[in-house]
DNA sequence: CCATAAGCAGACAGACTTGTCTGTAAAGTG
DNA sequence: CACTTTACAGACAAGTCTGTCTGCTTATGG
């Protein structure tokens, strides 16, 4: 196995363990103990459990952007761009360890005072608004309904995130993907 | 000003603070001295802080189905049934203490064992989605279609509610009700 | 008047939390 | 070899949390 320096595997075990059971969920000692690393290690890369929380929401939006701009770049049709995001979120659901949003979730555990969480959780979420419209734009010339629909498309994508995992099932998914497909034909 | 029993200035001010800071955000403490009440009152009325929560939960749920079974009654058209309750929501948000779906913030927080505040969510959760499938019912003659565009308008609702908190912007709500409307016409 | 119930006050236990600190060991570099 | 960087090990502080406990006060109903 592989051995990546203090720093990566705090952050990929942290990763881990916050997608899973949530940022408040999981302390400090759990992590520098699965990640194999010292709490001294772990405060010489990480000034706080805050900024590892930084880190984090900051890698999974990198990750994502990389798939957004790979998926616009595919040169599919809209209808199947859109199409694809659901079927990524129903692959998460079934595969098991899918705990709903971590943005979402991180939020709702982070009082005003956390100004840098607050705000990677705005950036990317406005982000993945941007992608969503720009489907959207790919679909439907009027440049004014394609922005509405595009806000569409991406609060049926929350709200299918988010009813998932609170009635642990796949339909919320489904049928927003299907609702997805026939706002842009 | 009124002085109500012990248990149920408990189950009041919990419910202010469990949704302006969540679940995991209050502790005992601070509810028992908001309340002018002491722990041994507190222990008295409430076996655990978790059954205090669904005790919230289940609070919340009867106050909405109440409001869901006036709404139904209205006569109101449908499509005014679904903006109501967008306005509605919006007048939350603009009120400034609104903090997302309580439902879903304390889901966010609560691992697999809590299985009565789980299972409140999700009874809660798919009452609403009930709900919206009578008005859509009123809406659409095909029961197919009008239990489809129910779910549509249910993942509208809980996609506007997650999104308008992390953005912190009222846009999220004004399109999904726009968006509403026009799946019912 | 008195007994029972309800509530108040707060110490305490035990288990967590984040973050600091001291000290040691290993590995790479001039 | 000497020096610096990096990491490991773990005690410790200071605070949080839930939940239990003892004792005191007040109110109500027979």
């Amino acid at each position: 196995m592989r051995k990546p320096n203090a720093k990566d595997r705090i952050l990929e075990t942290a990763g881990e363990l916050f997608f899973q059971r949530g940022y408040s969920g999981v302390g400090i000692n759990e992590i520098i103990e699965k990640a194999g690393t010292a709490k001294a290690s772990f405060y010489q890369h990480f000034p706080s459990k805050e900024s590892l929380c930084e880190a984090w929401l900051q890698d999974m939006h990198d990750r994502s952007s990389v798939h957004h701009g790979e998926l616009l770049a595919s040169g599919l049709p809209p209808q199947e761009m859109a199409a694809a995001c659901f079927t990524r979120l129903a692959d998460f659901l079934k595969a098991g360890d899918f705990r709903g949003c971590p943005y979402s979730n991180t939020g709702a555990v982070s009082d005003e005072n956390c100004f840098g969480i607050v705000k990677l959780i705005r950036v990317h979420k406005e982000s993945t608004r941007i992608f969503f419209r720009k489907i959207a734009s790919l679909a439907i010339p009027d440049e004014g309904r394609a922005a509405t629909i595009g806000d569409r498309l991406f609060l049926l994508y929350s709200g299918a995130t988010a009813e998932a995992q609170n009635l642990k099932c796949l339909w919320p998914v489904e049928i927003a993907g299907e609702a997805a497909v026939e706002l842009l034909t």
